[in-house]
DNA sequence: CTTGACCTTCCAGTCACCAGAAACTTCATA
DNA sequence: TATGAAGTTTCTGGTGACTGGAAGGTCAAG
C-alpha cells in the first residue's frame, strides 16, 4: 500500500513516517515500480507500535531500543522493563516540576486581584524573587 | 559590567543572554569601547525577572508579555493575571497527559516480571494494542 | 611576552517533527 | 482524449529554547 494508506491505517502522519526512515527509526520500504513506497500489513503494525509507544512517552530513541527487543526473541524482560522505568522516571521528574509551578503559578494567580488597578503580586514575585 | 558578570549574578547564561537579544526579547544592551556588551544594574535585574518567570513555566513569548506589562504602570492586574492562567492551563494540561502515561506505564511495568524469561506485557501492549 | 580567561560573531546541532515548493504519477470524469 | 484533482517524490527550512564549538579580538597577571 502506498504512503498515505499506511498513514490512516497506523496513525502516524506520511511526514513522520518519511522522518522515521531518514532518522533511521523504520528500514527503507520497498519500492513500487513508480518509485512510490510501498508498505506491508507488517509496516503498518510496526508503525501502529511507534505510535503507541510514543503515545506512551517513550523518546524516539528508546521506541528504537524497545523495537530491537521487541524483535529480539531471546531478550529478557528485564531489559524491556528496564527502558520502560527509564521513561517513568523521567516523567515523574517532569510532573514534579510541573506540579511545583503550578502551585506557585496558582498561589500568585489567587492573591492577585485581577481588576482594573495596577497592584499585582505576580509581578512582584517576578521581580522581587 | 560584561556579559560573564551579568550572566552569574543573574543565573542566566551568557549565551542564553545573546539569545534573548538575538530574538528581541531584551533590548541590545550598551557597548563598551572594546564592543564588549556593558550590562547595567537594571539589566541584571530584568534577566533576573525573566529566569524567574522561565523557571515558572512561562514560555519566552510570555515572558515578553510580562515584561511589557511590568514596563506600563497603568496596565490592570486583570491583564497580568490572563497570562498566568494561560501558563497554569497549559501546564494542566500537560500534567494530566503526563500521569495518564505514566500511570499506563508503571501499570505495564509492574505486570513485567524482568527477569530473564522473554514473556512482557509491555511489548505485548505496544504490539497488540 | 606569553598564558589564560574573557569577549566577539557566526554556524551547527538538539528533538520530533511540520509546512511548503516543484516535479512526478495516477485516477476519475467530461 | 484532455483535464484536473489527489497522491506521491525529494528537498529546504522552520519550530522552541537554547547549547556547543570554531575562529578571532581583548585584557590582566606573571
Amino acid at each position: 500500500m502506498n504512503i498515505g494508506q499506511a498513514a490512516e491505517r497506523s496513525g502516524v502522519p506520511s511526514k513522520t513516517i518519511r522522518y522515521y526512515e531518514d532518522i533511521g527509526l523504520i528500514s527503507r520500504p520497498v519500492r513500487a515500480e513508480n518509485g512510490y513506497r510501498d508498505f506491508s500489513e507488517a509496516d503498518v503494525h510496526m508503525l501502529r507500535f511507534i505510535a503507541r509507544a510514543r503515545g506512551l512517552g517513550f523518546s524516539v530513541r528508546e521506541v528504537g531500543e524497545l523495537l530491537a527487543l521487541y524483535h529480539d526473541r531471546s531478550r529478557a524482560s528485564s531489559a524491556v522493563k528496564a527502558v520502560a522505568e527509564q521513561a517513568i522516571n523521567r516523567i515523574d521528574t517532569k510532573i514534579g516540576e510541573l506540579v511545583s509551578m503550578r502551585s506557585t503559578l496558582s498561589d500568585l494567580a489567587e492573591r492577585c486581584h485581577g481588576d482594573q488597578r495596577p497592584d499585582c503580586p505576580i509581578l512582584d514575585d517576578l521581580a522581587g524573587g
